[in-house]
DNA sequence: ACGATTATTGCGTTCTT
DNA sequence: AAGAAAACAATAATCGT
């Protein structure tokens, strides 16, 4: 993807483009978000030949996957004023011609929505796209009537993260997007029955690395808060348990164990769960331990 | 077969040490 | 600050129509 290569600086590594970032492929460091100059924006038609294209590249989160044509406004003065008003209709018609049916109207809105989601709750590209091909495979299987857009577009990108195992509770999805919690849920419930979404129940390990950066422990306490999710999901306790809460109670015990002073009340405040929760689950963590 | 009612279980509140 | 217990809400199961 990208032809010119750097050193890290941390591990020697390679630096490798990746979407919209630069990362070591040694030590996983982000260097440089967008700033660097990748030389002109082609990219290959396919792996083989050595065709290339130019021009913005193909993206799901458009309804027309970004291969729309715009007439421009930017008239000389030579044009004549007939020539002028054919422009204003011209511009009419393709903007029509462009969003014509009611599905396609409802398909935009939803993608701007699914596009601001993601952007202000920082989550890759990779689940924008997804999240609107899924949108769109949900219309298609008339899922849409009778729900709302904000909903569904909000729902798409929580059953994303799901799928891409990215740990975001859909408490946290909900308080960023244009639609009630139930709105949401419901939405999600149509999507997770009709389409049965490749996602199984979430392991709370996954909410650890981002808990413990957040409560700033060091990252064997990480490691052994891991060991209690497993110890506990071994001895089956976390048996319909909010995951987010378990990571929590695991996390609360092990710093604990290395002597930092947390409460219960402050990993409950950052699981989104109340301190009830974490304590009953630290209690089950000392039975199994 | 479907809908309503009941039962189980996790969750949050309040009280207590 | 942490634990205990009674009340709450949601989901699963059972029963009746």
């Amino acid at each position: 993807m990208n032809a010119s290569i750097t050193i890290c600086s941390e591990c020697g590594g390679d630096i490798v483009a990746s979407d919209s970032e630069l990362v070591c492929d040694g030590c996983g460091l982000v260097v440089r978000e967008t700033e660097i100059d990748r030389g002109p924006q082609w990219r290959s038609v396919d792996e083989e030949s050595d065709r290339r294209h130019t021009g913005a590249p193909l993206t799901e989160s458009r309804h027309d996957k970004g291969l729309s044509t715009e007439i421009g406004y930017e008239n000389g003065s030579e044009v004549s004023d007939e020539r002028q008003r054919q422009f204003v209709r011209l511009r009419r018609h393709h903007h029509n011609a462009r969003i014509s049916t009611k599905a396609d109207r409802n398909r935009l809105y939803a993608y701007t929505e699914i596009r601001r989601l993601v952007s202000t709750l920082s989550l890759p590209v990779s689940v924008r796209e997804q999240s609107c091909s899924l949108f769109a495979t949900a219309q298609k299987n008339d899922l849409l009537c009778g729900r709302s857009l904000e909903g569904f577009a909000a729902a798409t990108v929580y059953a994303v993260c799901r799928i891409q195992s990215i740990a975001r509770t859909m408490d946290e999805i909900a308080e960023d997007a244009r639609a009630r919690r139930a709105e949401l849920k419901t939405a999600y419930d149509a999507l997770n029955t009709e389409l049965d979404l490749p996602t199984g129940p979430i392991d709370p390990s996954e909410y650890l690395p981002r808990y413990a950066s957040e409560i700033d422990v060091p990252t064997d306490v990480e490691r052994r808060a891991g060991e209690y999710v497993e110890r506990l999901a071994e001895s089956g306790r976390i048996g319909g348990k909010n995951p987010s809460g378990v990571a929590a109670a695991c996390l609360y015990v092990a710093a604990l164990d290395d002597g930092i002073s947390v409460t219960q009340q402050q990993v409950a405040d950052l699981a989104d769960v109340s301190r009830m929760t974490i304590s009953s689950t630290v209690s089950d963590i000392k039975v199994v331990r």
